[in-house]
DNA sequence: CGGTAAGCGAGACGGTACGTCTGGTCTTTGA
DNA sequence: TCAAAGACCAGACGTACCGTCTCGCTTACCG
């Protein structure tokens, strides 16, 4: 996988032992020492890599991070799962099943660290919030929105509502509380989050 | 108004002067350079200040820059504004002009800087996000809460649901969108977003 | 004893506590810490004082210092000792006796780190020079002096002798070895000293 | 010519440029402001250097100055001049011709500046002594005893002296008054000063 | 004998420099 | 011939002291 965020040298010739160093040695201190504390310098050190190395190959210690996720990411998916969300028939519950297992992943802390460190480096530059969003976020969001159109065409979703902002409906809360931590991601939350959404996702004439 | 993020200096011989000269210097070179870039020489510089007089009274940037806002949203307050959200009998309306006037706040370059400066900060530094929440979002989500409340003994709102969580469903999605800039905070958004949040927290017998 | 570093503040209301204390303080601290690492600070923090005390009475840490060797040596020569050399009638005997003495004085760490603190301090200072030299320096040559003058008298010293230049020759080896530790200051270098310098000292026609 | 006060890093990656620029910055400085007011970082902003870069080769402002004053004198010196001391036979008067000069160098702002600051320097800090010592006051000293010596076998100096002390009854009155600034660095008083110290130096049955 | 003006301990202030750390670039060297 | 190693310039970090200043408070003197 080449990263996106690459400068320009001759890829060709890149060292894949230098390039793997580099995001494990990422991963590693972005969980030991946090973002902010986290230097070009210590991750060449931790890689026996030269800093010039990772100049060459990234603009931006954000950048290196978001290669290092994106191929942990990619590496999980890949591992099994189709990556869908399931389709039991019963909307309601697939949500929440979903949802729940979001909140798991976020209380993790070998995930919650570099993908918090990501979010915030992205909030602050927007330069890299593209970044994050389409190699990050969409790919998350979107299972949603299929899901949710799934659900229109069965009847259990209004045919009229803009499934974009019916993904947010449903997820902007739960980042939120997470982004500012104003309280914990506990399953409560989530199912509760998915009953009152649904209120406002379910068909008009809906029995309620 | 004392800092909450004080150290503990004597601090009734602290120089009033020179504390308003670092909250504006902060405040000007936020806008100038942006969050990442502000120092504390160059706050000290711009202030015409010892830089030990800001270690004394604050112990971060982030802790400079929350009082500078803190300090300017209060004097914007107190200049004239109720602070409370308008009620007009038809709750929808007043959460749409209000939703609007935020998203206008918002996306005024000399507002959006330092906040978005201070919620970054406090998304990555768990002490920060305590105070950022305490004296800048919670006021601004409390009317909220109290409108609806009142909506709610108007008969508008479902008297079963969860406030806090209600209030979260209608801001979250407008803060996520402006954190991650997924999108414009134009009036169509505000507006389509409380109109789909209002079927959630609308009476469940209410005529639709 | 009244400072003639003093600035100009009304000396008859002058703490003679504070004063006392910030003397002392000096002495304690040249010997704990060394002269360049010697700080007003420290010496008021010590002496349990304001800086402004100090400041107000001494126009530099050498001049606090200079006035607090200056005291010490008064209060140890009030003592007891007339404080001129010995006349035994042999004068180089008298020499070799006085300059085992120094030497052995200058041996002594607590005399020898305030005293090197001065003379470093006069080094590199003509205006304290003065002082380092008139208070300090002078009395102690002036002896040699009074002892070679009554050596030229009872003929054992060349008449013909400027005697300053010949203190010099016998005091300035002995400085020169200390101030740049080119060597120990033992009892054999002094007695070789004064036995060489009585070769330039005594009357041409001497027996040898 | 390496820094023996050098710390650890690879030399032969030393830039030339660099270290050239930082021995002439403080060179200038030390005459401009004095040793006192010799910043690190004046030095690095006249040189067109980091600090770092001094730091990582030196350990203080002194070992800076001592290399830089040592390279000048040895510029000087590889020059022309042999280095030794003129032989005419007449050794007083050959003595007397190198003490007037010595005198003369000693007078001169541009040398006394910061052959003062080491020679103060060098009498507080052990450390620094011993290089001060071996670096710039032996080779000085050593001429003096080879002439010394040549006086010896031309019968002209007592063959018995110890020439080590020999040449610190000559030298020392002069670098004490120099140094203490006791009196001026007159041909009078170096011609006295080798006249009295020949008398002690001249074989005893020499004719007076 | 009570007011007033100094010296006092305390410590905040505007500054300067410290020595360290990291960012990003440039240069040397070994595989 | 490239990448490791790391020296380089630059400049912010947080700390230590500088010398000045302002606070209340004693403590003498003087009207």
């Amino acid at each position: 996988m080449s990263s996106t965020t690459a400068k320009s040298p001759d890829a060709s010739r890149r060292s894949e032992r230098s390039r793997k160093a580099i995001l494990q040695a990422s991963m590693e201190l972005v969980g030991e020492v946090g973002y902010p504390k986290l230097t070009i310098e210590a991750i060449a050190a931790r890689a026996g890599v030269g800093k010039q190395t990772i100049y060459r190959w990234w603009s931006s210690k954000a950048a290196v991070l978001l290669d290092a996720f994106t191929e942990v990411v990619h590496d999980e998916n890949a591992e099994g799962s189709a990556g869908g969300l399931p389709d039991t028939g019963d909307i309601e519950a697939d949500l929440k099943y979903v949802l729940r297992a979001t909140a798991d992943e976020f209380s993790d802390a070998s995930f919650e660290a570099p993908y918090r460190a990501l979010a915030v480096a992205a909030a602050a530059d927007p330069e890299l919030a593209d970044q994050f969003v389409s190699r990050l976020r969409e790919p998350g969001v979107r299972v949603y929105t299929e899901r949710l159109r799934a659900g229109q065409e069965a009847g259990q979703i209004d045919p009229d509502l803009d499934l974009d902002l019916a993904v947010e409906l449903l997820l902007g809360p739960f980042q939120q509380r997470w982004l500012n931590r104003t309280g914990p991601l506990t399953h409560e939350f989530t199912d509760g989050l998915v009953e009152l959404a649904m209120r406002a996702l379910a068909p008009r004439g809906a029995p309620r």
